[in-house]
DNA sequence: CCAGACGTTGTT
DNA sequence: GTCTGG
DNA sequence: CCAGACGTTGTT
DNA sequence: GTCTGG
């Protein structure tokens, strides 16, 4: 129940303490507590003693999802391929409201330079931007920095978080992919792997989606973030001591993830890990762990062996 | 009451 | 170690 | 996520 | 917008 040791520092024999102390805490490994204490001085020798103890559950920590692949050009297939849930208007892809012609294709995206993307919603295919800029943030400042933290979301505490908790349950996308990028850690070197599906289709990434308006200058900015939920078997393997991996939703949970008329708990259904056996991933080029590099070329997706890398299976 | 945070990751 | 930039 | 920087002064 | 900490 308590940590193993804590100590308190009483200034002048009047007044305060403030301490923390980290150890196992009903049960919650790692779980940090916060001791607030009050003293009194009542005579020479009795004390009266307040304590104040908050515990702080340790943070679900995640690797993520920072970068995609992205390789479809044709505005069409991208049609096609979600247009059981899309608006009638979009069954039709030239329609007017089909804007998304001049895709190029995507090697390699890295959330942190927050690229525009199609995003499939209820209402369309819209673009909108990696790094999600809540709608009651003040100004472009304090929304340029908040993106930065928030290019995913954990999946498990997306309800109570400020800045998803409203959207999540009205304003959910899917972000199509070729397939994604993660690092593994292999005595202490960084191996880029590239992850897709083995039908080589594209793939839909859960997502949460906001508009912001820029009161200066009337501008739009439509954003959004990339959900999390904990590791499949794979996807731990490609180790990395976080044990994460990006909600991939399967086609009979595409439509579920867009439509309006989910519960919390229904939302909540639909974070689970993706089925490794449908998974595959083999390692690229370390010239990806180069930002300075332009990593958007062909290269990026192309496997590369490293005889001193024990190989992963699906 | 007001001011400030609101996100993710990382680590021994 | 910790922050910043990509 | 990764790599790379990590200080001060002066100036417009 | 809404919660938390002071």
């Amino acid at each position: 129940m308590c940590p193993e040791r804590i100590s308190i520092i009483v200034n002048n024999a009047i007044n305060i303490g403030k301490v923390t102390a980290s150890g196992t805490v009903g049960g919650i490994n790692n779980a940090s507590i916060k001791v607030k204490v009050k003293v009194k001085v009542k005579v020479k020798v009795k004390v009266k003693i307040k304590i104040k103890i908050k515990i702080k559950a340790p943070k679900l920590s995640g690797k993520m999802c920072y970068s995609v692949a992205y390789l479809e050009k044709k505005q069409s297939r991208l049609i096609e391929r979600y247009k059981n849930m899309l608006p009638p208007e979009w069954k039709d892809p030239i329609h007017p409201k089909n804007k998304l012609d001049q895709l190029p294709e995507y090697y390699f995206l890295s959330a942190f330079t927050h690229p525009e993307l199609p995003i499939v919603t209820g209402e369309g295919i819209r673009m909108k931007e990696w790094g999600l800029i809540p709608f009651w943030v003040k100004d472009e400042e304090k929304g340029t920095k908040i993106r930065k933290g928030t290019l995913n979301a954990v999946g498990e505490t997306v309800f109570e978080k400020p800045s998803y908790r409203s959207i999540i349950r009205s304003k959910r996308g899917l972000l199509p992919v070729s397939g994604f990028f993660e690092w593994r850690d292999y005595n202490g070197k960084k191996y880029p792997y590239y992850i897709r599906l083995k039908d080589h289709d594209l793939f839909s990434l859960a997502c949460i989606f906001d508009s912001w308006i820029n009161k200066q200058s009337g501008e739009i900015i439509e954003s959004f973030s990339v959900m999390t939920t904990p590791a499949n078997t794979m996807m731990e393997a490609i180790h990395n001591r976080k044990k994460r991996m990006p909600l991939i939703l399967s086609l009979e949970k595409e439509k579920e993830w867009i439509g309006n008329h989910l519960n919390e708990q229904e939302v909540l259904e639909l974070i689970k890990p993706f089925d490794s056996n449908r998974m595959e991933a083999y390692p690229v080029s370390r010239r990806l762990n180069y930002s300075g590099n332009n990593r958007n070329t062909p290269e990026a997706i192309q496997k590369k062996n490293y005889p001193e890398l024990p190989v992963i299976q699906s």
